[in-house]
RNA sequence: GCGGCUGUAGUAUAGUCUGGUUAGUACUUGGGCCUUCCAAGCCUACAGCCCGGGUUCAAAUCCCGGCAGCCGCACCA
C-alpha cells in the first residue's frame, strides 16, 4: 500500500517519527525530523505567503495555555465534555446523552452528569447492545487541563483551537485596523486535544499545528472584492444535498454555487477558491480533492455553513486536511457577555438615516411638583426609555410605572410628547467571521502521500519545488581531490547566496541521483573532468533527470531562476 | 476505552511452537578500493531481541503486567 511505503521512506529520511521512541512511545504525538520540520516550516511559509501577503491579512501569536474563564466563554469548557457511560457487562463505553436520546426521544442536552445518571437509573435504561447495567455518568472532556501558578488556584487549558487567541483581543485588533472592517488575522500554531483514542497517526494527533483566519466581515455585506476574478474558476462542491440523496460531488464554478445557493456567501466560496488554489501549488491534485458541506445535524453549534476540504488517502479514505466555517457572530457575542466587554464595531450608513423620533419631556410645572427631589433621575431614566411603550402605557392604562429606588408613577399630565427628526449615522453590530481552519500536520502528510512517486528503478518525492526542504545538491562525479573541492565551493557559494544545499561524495554517482531523489531534492549539480579544465558543471532535474550544462559561477543565479520558475529547466538547453 | 492479532539493528526478516554456544541473512548507513553520470563490484566497520516483573541452572523463546502498532467496536463539539 502506497501510504506504507511513504511513510517507510518519510521515517528512515527523516520527515516523521513518532515520539518518544525510546520510551516505547506515546499515541497520538509525532516528532518532525530534520527534513520533516523544513517541510512543515516551508509549508507555513507558503501558508503566510498566501493570507498575510497575499490577502492583507496580519498574524498575531498568543499563549498556548488558556484561562478557564475564556474557555467557558468559548463554549469549550462546557460544550467540548461529552458525558460517557460504560456497561458494566460488555465493558462498551457509550455517550450518555446520546443513549438517553435513543431510548427516551428526551433532549438532554447540557445536563449535570448526576442528573443523567439519575434519569438512567429511573427509567431503567440499559445497554443497548447487551442489555446490562450502565455505571455512573463521567465527564470526558477534551482539553488537557492545568493549574496555573505556584498554589495552583487558578485552572488553565491547553487551547483547543488557535482561534480563540484571536477574538479575545478583538477590540485591540478592531483599532489596530482602524475600526474598520472588513479585516483578516491569523495565528499560526499548536492546538491540544486529548483524544480518546487516536490511531490513525499523523492524522489524528493530541498535538497539532493550525494555521487559522479569522476574517471579520459586516454581516450584511459578505462579498468579497476579488470575486469576478475567481467566478469561472471550478470546484468539487459535495454539498449536503449530494450527500443526502448519494449523489457524486458537483462540479461548478462558484459563480454558480452561488447562483443555486450552495455555498452561503462569497466571502465563504473565495476562500474555498484559494483554499483549493494552495492545495494546488504544494503538490496535492485537485482530482484528490473535495469541498464536503457539513450536514445540517452535524454542523458545530457556532456556524451557519461549514465545508471540510478532504484529501483523498488510501488509507484512510477521505480525510478532512481544512475546515472553512462562517462562524456568525457566536465568538464574540458570547466573549462581549462573559467579559462584560463591547466588542461591536460601529458601522457608518452610506447616508445619515432621518429617523422621526418620539421623545418624551418632563412638563416641569406639573413634574417638579409630583416628584420633588427624585424628580432628575426619573427624567435621566425617561432619557434611556422607549418614548412609545411609555406612550402606550399612558394610552392604555392611564399611568407608567418606573421603579427606581421606589416606584413612581407617570401620569400623562406630567409629559408631553414631541416628534423629533434625528440623525442616525450608524449602528453598532458584531461582525461575522469566516474561518478557515487548516491541519498543517494533515496537509504534510498529504503532500507526502502525493507526491510521492514509484517508478521502476527509484521513488522519490516529487515535491514542489519551494517546499522541498533541500533544494540542490552538489555532488564530484569521482573521489577526486579536485573535483570536491570544487563541489565544496559550489555547496558553499550555494548557501552563502540562501539555498540548502547539500554536498555528497559517498557511493556511486547514481546512487547519489538516487539518495537525492528520495528526499524530493529538485536539483543536483555535478563535478566532472571538464569542469576542472572550462569552469562548467551539469544540473540534472530531478523529475525527468535530464542534464545541461551551465556555467560554474552561474550556478546559484540558475538555482533561483528555477526555484522562482521564471525559467524552465528545458530553457537551460544551449540554443 | 473494550476485544483480537503483532512487537528481533535504520529497513525487511530467520530463530519463538519444542528454553541451551558468540541471535543469522539481505538491504541501508559510515570508512576505504575501484570507477568519466543514474542504487554495479570488492574490502571493512557500526548497529538489534519494546519496557518491567516472574518461572528456571539457563528466557528473544514460557507466564503476568505495561507501552506501542495494526484490525474491529466505541469516540472524534
Amino acid at each position: 500500500m502506497k501510504h506504507e511505503n511513504v511513510m517507510n521512506v518519510a521515517k528512515k529520511r527523516g520527515f516523521l517519527w513518532s515520539s518518544f521512541e525510546i520510551y516505547s512511545g506515546v499515541s497520538g504525538f509525532v516528532d518532525y525530523g530534520p527534513l520533516g520540520a523544513i517541510l512543515k516550516n516551508n509549508v507555513m511559509e507558503k501558508w503566510r505567503d498566501y493570507y498575510i501577503v497575499g490577502e492583507g491579512f496580519y498574524e498575531i501569536e498568543s499563549p498556548t495555555i488558556m484561562p478557564e474563564e475564556a474557555l467557558k466563554a468559548s463554549g469549550h469548557v462546557d460544550h467540548f465534555t461529552d458525558p460517557m457511560t460504560e456497561c458494566k457487562e460488555c465493558l462498551d463505553v457509550y455517550r450518555a446523552d446520546h443513549i438517553l436520546k435513543a431510548a427516551t426521544g428526551q433532549e438532554v442536552e447540557g445536563l449535570e452528569n448526576q442528573k443523567l445518571t439519575e434519569i438512567i437509573s429511573e427509567k431503567q435504561i440499559r445497554c443497548p447492545k447487551c442489555g446490562g447495567h450502565l455505571t455512573h455518568v463521567w465527564s470526558y472532556n477534551l482539553m488537557f487541563q492545568t493549574l496555573i501558578g505556584a498554589k495552583g488556584k487558578k485552572t488553565g487549558y491547553m487551547r483547543p483551537e488557535t482561534a480563540q487567541g484571536i477574538f479575545i483581543p478583538f477590540k485591540r485588533l478592531l483599532r489596530f485596523f482602524r475600526n474598520k472592517l472588513p479585516f483578516g488575522v491569523v495565528q499560526l500554531g499548536k492546538a491540544y486535544r486529548n483524544e480518546i483514542s487516536p490511531r490513525q497517526g499523523v492524522i489524528r494527533l493530541r498535538e497539532f499545528t493550525q494555521a487559522e483566519a479569522e476574517i471579520f466581515i459586516n454581516p450584511a455585506d459578505k462579498s468579497h472584492p476579488q470575486f469576478s476574478q475567481i467566478s469561472s474558476e471550478i470546484l468539487s462542491l459535495y454539498s449536503s444535498d449530494c450527500q443526502l440523496n448519494s449523489k457524486d460531488p458537483l462540479q461548478i464554478t462558484t459563480q454558480e454555487a452561488l447562483d443555486k445557493d450552495i455555498v452561503s456567501s462569497q466571502m465563504l466560496i473565495y476562500q474555498l477558491h484559494i483554499a483549493q488554489k494552495f492545495l494546488r501549488e504544494i503538490g496535492i491534485p485537485d482530482k484528490a480533492l473535495r469541498f464536503r458541506q457539513h450536514l445540517p445535524t452535524e454542523m458545530a453549534h457556532y456556524a451557519i455553513d461549514c465545508w471540510d476540504v478532504e484529501v483523498h488517502t488510501d488509507n484512510y479514505g477521505w480525510v478532512e486536511i481544512i475546515g472553512i466555517a462562517d462562524r456568525t457572530d457566536y465568538d464574540l457575542k458570547s466573549h462581549s457577555e462573559h467579559s462584560g466587554e463591547d466588542l461591536r464595531v460601529f458601522i457608518e450608513y452610506p447616508e445619515p438615516k432621518k429617523v422621526k423620533k418620539i421623545v418624551v419631556k418632563p412638563n416641569m410645572a406639573k413634574f417638579g411638583p409630583a416628584f420633588k427631589g427624585a424628580a432628575p433621575q426619573i427624567i435621566k431614566f425617561l432619557e434611556s426609555a422607549d418614548s412609545n411603550q411609555i406612550q402606550h402605557a399612558l394610552q392604555d392604562e392611564g399611568r407608567f410605572s418606573v421603579k427606581l429606588d421606589s416606584t413612581y408613577h407617570i401620569l400623562p399630565e406630567h409629559v408631553k410628547f414631541e416628534e423629533v427628526d434625528e440623525v442616525v449615522r450608524g449602528e453598532k453590530i458584531f461582525p461575522h467571521v469566516i474561518e478557515p481552519s487548516f491541519g498543517i500536520d494533515r496537509i504534510v502528510y498529504s503532500i507526502l502521500l502525493h507526491s510521492f512517486k514509484e517508478e521502476k528503478d527509484r521513488s522519490y518525492f516529487k515535491l514542489a519545488k519551494d517546499i522541498a526542504p533541500v533544494k540542490v545538491s552538489v555532488f564530484p562525479l569521482l573521489n577526486k581531490e579536485e573535483m570536491k573541492e570544487m563541489a565544496q565551493d559550489i555547496q558553499f557559494n550555494l548557501r552563502k547566496n540562501g539555498f540548502i544545499a547539500e554536498y555528497d561524495s559517498s557511493g556511486t554517482i547514481g546512487r547519489r541521483y538516487a539518495r537525492a531523489d528520495e528526499i524530493g531534492v529538485p536539483f543536483a549539480i555535478t563535478v566532472d573532468h571538464d569542469s576542472l579544465n572550462d569552469k562548467t558543471v551539469t544540473i540534472r532535474n530531478r523529475d525527468d533527470s535530464e542534464q545541461f550544462r551551465i556555467p560554474s559561477e552561474k550556478v546559484p543565479k540558475i538555482i533561483l531562476s528555477l526555484l522562482k520558475s521564471k525559467i524552465e529547466f528545458k530553457d537551460l538547453k544551449k540554443p
